[in-house]
DNA sequence: CGGTTATTAATGGTCTAACCATTATAATGA
DNA sequence: TCATTATAATGGTTAGACCATTAATAACCG
């Protein structure tokens, strides 16, 4: 495996060798790196080079790096972190607003759950309403355990997600929840009515899933999310307006 | 600007700083970085060192570095481009099936109409009318110019993206064609019928667009793209049934 | 013998100092 | 004036050394 590196960045070709590598399973989740020294010699190039390859790598999140003996970079399995990153980057640098991602996440989540309701088996049923139940202790413990039901709304979209049974939108739900969480603090309204309606939406949502109705299941998720969002994007104005934004 | 880097490894904190000056704004769009031997001396490390944060930078999408006289880094406005390249590194280490893509597909071009259908002016409207008539001409000229017709209605199916005015869509979208793309020169029939209901359904989906009707829409583009998608499962099944997969 | 501590060696992190490659600008000359 | 060539600025690469961290091993001692 790796032959010398060409191009007219050496760095770029040793990343592309070895992302290859990775991505035709020649190396796999856990498999170690050759040490820095022996690298060097198989792409003949030198250390300095290599390592600007192996950050480029690191960054990706292809490879992580360990110290001391048995250390060395390490094949990591690709997550959405790196996605979410560069998300909240775009995020910060103001390409993308919070109604940006509130519309977005109201069309991943309706489509979400009209697939939830079309392959839902009995036990996906019965895991959905045991975090129904859950939800249902915090509701019931009123405001100061908001935070704590919206841990538990989140994993319940969450596994709606996995019930999809398509990675694509359980990745691409993650990396919006991640994203969208620090804006709950922020913006989300601390009123028991909202948990209350935010309950109930569940409520309605699990019921159209276990009885198979997609275009409901996905009417009513659309209009719960849109619900939720309307309230943070409102109060979001709100601050602003009275100059506390930041 | 930039001080004496400490922390474990030098390279983050350089990366941290440089970083940080980017989102505070002390840094904009366009300004160049001083040269790699000036930043040594400030952040008071070496070359190697500085040189590995560049690349971090640089794979983060934050700076780009140009060679020669008056080269150097720059700072680049962020894009969507490095969320796309994530999203396409996990698609194909996870090894994203065409059933899947094209399963979330349905979802955001759906979604997408439905927006655009909502969102449109006039010169939108305008813009999409002319590449309808460009895909007519190519569907016209027969089944030679089936690459040119699916070349056109990308650009038609991004041109709604845009039309949504939400980037979150638009980098998305582009991703999922770039990676459904490969199917279709293997597997989309190369049938004059697949090119006729194709431009029918466009010309439908414009049409709804036109007159505002999101709902509408947004059926029209989902059964579009099934109808699309479920030729190419078709056939990939044909295929590898006939034991020619790969 | 067993457990604790010190030693060693493997490996990444950093530094220095040089040279090569590319490119914009300036100097040159037809 | 315009094309050509020289120059210098700047990133790309190399080589070799030393430092810092850590796991494995050896030494020690009760």
């Amino acid at each position: 495996m790796f032959q010398k590196a060409r191009k007219n960045r050496i760095y770029q070709d040793v990343v592309d060798q070895i992302e290859g590598a990775i991505l035709d399973g020649k190396l796999n989740v856990g498999d170690s790196l050759p040490p820095e020294r022996d690298l060097m010699e198989r792409f003949e190039t030198s250390r300095g080079t290599l390592r600007e390859a192996l950050r480029v790598l690191e960054q990706k999140g292809l490879i992580e790096i360990r110290l001391g003996t048995n250390g060395g970079a390490v094949i990591k399995g690709l997550t959405t972190e790196k996605i979410s990153e560069n998300l909240a980057l775009l995020i910060r640098f103001q390409q993308v607003s919070l109604e940006h991602l509130a519309e977005f996440r109201e069309g991943v989540e309706g489509s979400v759950v009209a697939l939830a309701a079309m392959r839902a088996t009995p036990s996906d049923i019965g895991h959905l309403r045991m975090l129904l139940e859950e939800a249902r202790k915090h509701k019931e413990n009123g405001i100061s355990h908001q935070d704590a039901f919206i841990r538990v709304d989140e994993q319940l979209h969450q596994a709606l997600a996995r019930i999809s049974q398509n990675p694509m939108y359980t990745s691409i739900l993650q990396t919006l929840h991640e994203n969208i969480h620090p804006y709950f603090e922020k913006f989300l309204p601390r009123e028991p009515q909202v948990i209350k309606e935010n309950f109930s939406d569940l409520c309605d949502i699990v019921q159209a899933v276990e009885s198979g109705d997609a275009q409901k299941a996905m009417h009513l998720a659309r209009h719960h999310v849109r619900r939720f969002n309307q309230y943070m994007i409102q109060k979001k104005k709100q601050q602003t307006s009275k100059g506390l934004q930041r």
